[in-house]
RNA sequence: GGCCCGUUCGUCUAUCGGUUAGGACGCAAGAUUUUCAUUCUUGAAAGAGGAGUUCGACUCUCCUACGGGCUGCCA
């Protein structure tokens, strides 16, 4: 069968975007537009008590931080409208009744507390307790009540909910893109809950089954934590009779802590110092917690590096563009194991962004850090001193460190380069070089490095004595670039300016 | 506990029966360098274990071990 390719990303408002959901929606973004389909962003809010004000919001912008461009959902529209959950509760329990007259599913009457007694009592028997074939007609169903019974309880305002009436015995026969097939025995699975009374919403499963339908979504990428109810999900198909528009599914391997073992959580980069959302957040309740792009990372630089967890391409490029990755992007090629997430290759990965971008493209980012620290420079100026250190920065964050020089005149002296450069001879060598500069026109870097290392030489001065009490008065540290890269870029007046003042305030040491 | 998925260097991974098991991050050593970096070269580093199938297995099958997921009126 071809038809349009229509993939979802379906987080649940729950709190941020976790790096883990934001890979789930490149996947999805890729596959959508590697074959010239659709991706839609529905909001799966059907758990009221876990709903986080301003979670929605969080999703929506981090998804394009990142570059993924949605094509129908929440917040853009589309032919599918609503595509939050909450605002299609009618539809939900339409269905759910549906399969209960079709003898799919029943109603269950079991308040939240008796069913945790029996699975505290399941527990102290040392068993675990599940809902199905062997409990449902000993339970308050509607297997076992009456129909009146069943329609005085609803009447009179119990608290009921619709499950899954689950079959005994039966084989289900799955397919998935990435693991193949994949069989279950439906006698290892419970009744599953589809549609609660208590909020008028569905559960996932039946939201999920519905929706999936009625947008047509021609694919499932999701995380491997949903295989166990893939089965559910090939019977609900076949109950309300949809299996031949059926999507196809793929299940991604999961993203692991950096050591240890489990799912990575937002704890493990509170504990090891890397971000695990790709924004800063702050919950309602003022929690907050770190993103990419607030510890300096470039947004194409962090997709590129969530993109090779699980998915390679079967060549040895590394670095990718968005398109790049659209056209190689396959799920034959996603991998089946789970990945440990490695903070260190993210940052190797900034790093090779950084140093690929021109003077032009990173403006747009030391600007708001120079701002910040009170420097005024035109874009060219700012985008030129970063590119002059963009070799030695791995985060954007690093920019300051490494170009403020370039724009604020040392106001303190490195003591170990102090004590190293300024004495004996250095000063007065330095006073002379000033006067040297003074007389070049040509303050070009090429032009002034040439008159000065013919100074170096006539003088009989080595090279690195002279650079370094140099870079000392330029520079106050010993670090930065080429001294005739800082001479160049602060200037004639400012260079001997800050050679005069380091000879008035920085006594020799010795 | 039950069910399901998985298992190649420390980590991400290539290999789709025959390779000196390749690359990348990180690590180590050396070279370059006016500082700090960068860059370059080199190095250490892997098929969980056991049975099969086969002329031949990292690759296929089974068992074991280990890892992970699920087992909610959460997604």
């Amino acid at each position: 069968m071809n038809r349009e390719v229509r993939v979802r990303f379906a987080p649940s408002p729950t709190g941020p975007l976790h790096i883990g959901g934001v890979r789930t929606a490149l996947y999805n973004y890729l596959f959508a537009r590697r074959h010239g389909g659709k991706m839609i962003l529905r909001i799966e809010d059907t758990d009221s008590q876990r709903f986080v004000p301003g979670a929605e919001e969080y999703i929506i912008e981090s998804l394009k931080w990142c570059g993924i461009e949605i094509d129908e959902g929440v917040g853009y529209g589309g032919p599918h409208a609503p595509y939050r959950q909450s605002e299609r509760r009618e539809i939900y329990l339409q269905y759910a009744k549906q399969l209960v007259d079709a003898g799919w599913a029943y109603y269950a009457f079991d308040t939240p507390e008796e069913l945790d007694k029996l699975r505290a009592e399941a527990e102290a028997a040392g068993k675990t307790f599940a809902y199905n074939f062997e409990v449902r007609e000993q339970l308050a169903t509607s297997l076992r009540l009456t129909k009146e019974e069943v329609e005085e309880r609803i009447a009179r305002g119990d608290q009921w909910v619709v499950r899954f009436k689950m079959p005994e015995n039966e084989v289900v026969k799955m397919d998935d893109l990435i693991r193949g097939h994949v069989e279950m025995n439906t006698s290892t699975l419970d009744d599953k809950v589809l549609y609660k009374s208590a909020d008028a919403l569905p559960t996932y499963h039946l939201a999920n089954i519905v929706d999936d339908h009625l947008m047509e979504i021609s694919h499932v990428i999701r995380g491997e934590e949903w295989l166990p109810s893939l089965p559910l999900h090939y019977l609900l198909y076949r109950a309300f009779g949809w299996t031949d528009t059926q999507p196809q599914f793929a299940h991604l391997p999961l993203l692991l802590k950096p050591t240890g073992s489990g799912k990575l959580s937002k704890r493990d980069g509170d504990k090891m110092g890397f971000p695990v959302f790709p924004l800063f957040w702050t919950s309602p309740t003022g929690e907050t917690a770190r993103g990419y792009r607030e510890d300096g990372y470039i947004a194409q630089a962090f997709i590129n590096m969530l993109s090779l967890l699980g998915w390679n391409p079967g060549t040895e490029q590394e670095i990718f563009s968005m398109q790049e990755l659209i056209d190689s992007f396959s799920l034959d090629r996603v991998s089946k194991a789970g990945a440990r997430f490695q903070p260190d290759k993210a940052k190797w990965f900034n790093a090779q962004y950084l140093r690929a971008m021109s003077a032009e493209e990173l403006a747009p980012y030391i600007q708001p850090i120079l701002k910040a620290h009170g420097v005024e420079a035109t874009d060219e100026r700012a985008g030129k001193a970063a590119e002059i250190m963009k070799e030695r920065m791995t985060l954007v964050t690093d920019m300051w460190d490494l170009t403020s020089f370039f724009f604020v005149a040392p106001t303190e002296y490195d003591e170990k380069l102090a004590k190293k450069q300024w004495k004996g001879e250095n000063p007065a060598m330095l006073k002379e070089l000033a006067e040297l500069l003074k007389g070049i026109e040509d303050f070009s870097k090429e032009n002034t490095e040439a008159v000065v290392r013919a100074w170096i030489e006539a003088k009989g001065f080595s090279l690195g004595q002279v650079m370094n009490t140099l870079r000392l008065a330029l520079v106050g540290a010993g670090k930065g670039p080429g001294m005739f890269d800082v001479t160049e870029f602060i200037g004639k007046e400012e260079t001997i300016g800050r050679i005069e003042a380091i000879l008035a305030n920085l006594k020799p040491l010795e």
